[in-house]
DNA sequence: CTTTGTAATCGTTAATCGACGATAAACGAA
DNA sequence: TTCGTTTATCGTCGATTAACGATTACAAAG
């Protein structure tokens, strides 16, 4: 059963499990480059860049909307879609400091 | 339907995914946290730690060595766990460089 | 060889994900 | 107001995930 115990766990480690589950799909990490990359973040620019449909696009927009990585703004009948600065901000911070907690081991295993 | 179309993502994208898709839950996150911390990899010690049962904690170690961050050598009837050297190493290498390519934009929004 | 302790696997269950087409909603233009 | 364009949502489907207890596999000890 899928009781999902994860309020057991420590805040930073839900969160950072958050922005993990929402870089855990190439499309989605995909439109966050496209979105870095060029300031026209319309949609539909996003779905004759990527090789899925526009309603699976729109689905993977609001996943990234609601892990707080992306923000979008209606711009008449469309929408502008971009990095949301706060929570990206965030989610840099949250990644940066578990690759600083978790530095590269020697080169020998542990055990 | 799941028809999973992630090949027709680059291959850093991919990358980038299995390796946030590892990070995806709590307990994985937390499991990292501590083969970094405490040499003490063992995977009964980690069981201890965990609001998880053994048989759930097991499943998370083996989607970890999948992703290849972390790998386990038998110990008689024990099994040390650590973090895999190289395989970590490429992980901080992608989400260096996924962090190194989305910058902290700018405070106000793009439209 | 049998027992004991440890970890992996199996089987099950419910929930979530990923994808799509179809439809609805919102808006500007005619 | 109606039409075309654009995006979000709905409904559906199969696959995957998360979790657990029970069982199995294995190695060391006795």
């Amino acid at each position: 059963m899928a009781t999902h115990k994860r309020e057991q766990f420590t805040e930073a480690e839900q969160q950072v499990a958050v922005i993990a589950k929402a870089l855990g799909h190439p499309a989605r990490v995909a439109i966050l480059r496209l979105l870095a990359q060029r300031q026209a973040c319309v949609c539909g620019e996003l779905v004759l860049e990527l090789p899925i449909s526009q309603s699976t696009v729109s689905q993977h927009l609001k996943e990234l909307k609601t892990a707080g990585l992306v923000q979008g703004e209606v711009d008449g009948p469309r929408v502008c879609y971009c990095l949301d600065p706060t929570g990206w901000a965030r989610a840099r911070q949250l990644l940066g400091d578990l690759l600083a907690e978790l530095p590269a081991p020697a080169t020998q295993a542990c055990c």
